[in-house]
DNA sequence: AGATACTTGACAATGGTATTGTCAGGTTTC
DNA sequence: GAAACCTGACAATACCATTGTCAAGTATCT
């Protein structure tokens, strides 16, 4: 499901804004660190959205890029699959609060699931 | 996690508390309809803590068996994986808020993952 | 025009998870 | 003493996540 593509002609909104879609696939890749089948696989499963130029190429915006670290974080440092990315993206919409980051901050010990988070990313800016 | 085997003295509380550990493992088991073996995976798992008799035999309470019944509908119906699992149930104590129910009662609609639920359980009785 | 990067759809290999199942040696219950 | 519990180990099955590639087609940019 998910909201439809943005779509959005290029070249609007504030020069910087966080919803302006900017990277091409290739790029958000290299950003997240994943090969680009990965973004492609996590569209089909409605866990990212970017938007689309006029002529169907994909444009990531830097909160979509936010969101692929976000599921990064889940899959790989906590272990939960794509469905559970899914629960609980839906239930961040439906509460509408910040639960994932809450979830962050006072630290999920999820150490003990046998995933030695070494290092822990910093999905969400606080400039959301 | 999750806090201490309850460990009561049996014979203790109201005749019928839902909190008040009955069943011994195989009947729980039997409930749940699932293998024995499950049960204490997800015990190992620090999904459900059933109570221990004073010479350590697992005793599941009604709410232990609720909790299973959760387990099965995110695992079978939706699709979530163990490590979903403890996140959504850590989220549900930090909230301190049924989050779990309010997503089914406005129905997720994970069907689109590939997963046909035939048939939805009933995890939480109205006796709750 | 031509090279490069994008699109979809398919196929596959790798490693991990979930569940069931069993076996062994030991304790509890009846 | 038989039946059911305990722990720990080992294994089989089936499915999931991620990466990777190939093919045929479209878009972009010089």
């Amino acid at each position: 499901m998910v909201p439809e593509p943005v779509r959005v002609s290029i070249g609007r909104g504030d020069s910087r804004d966080p919803k302006r879609p900017v990277y091409v696939i290739s790029v958000a890749a290299s950003i997240v660190s994943v090969h680009p089948r990965t973004l492609r696989i996590y569209e089909d499963a409605g866990l990212v959205c970017p938007a689309r130029t006029p002529t169907n190429i994909r444009l990531y915006s830097e909160i979509d890029i936010r969101r692929v670290m976000w599921i990064r974080h889940l899959t790989q440092n906590l272990g939960v699959n794509l469905a559970g990315v899914r629960i609980l993206f839906e239930l961040e919409e439906r509460l509408g609060t910040r639960i994932l980051e809450r979830l962050y901050d006072e630290g999920v010990d999820a150490a003990d699931a046998a995933k030695s988070a070494d290092e822990a990313p910093e999905p969400s800016a606080s400039t959301a």
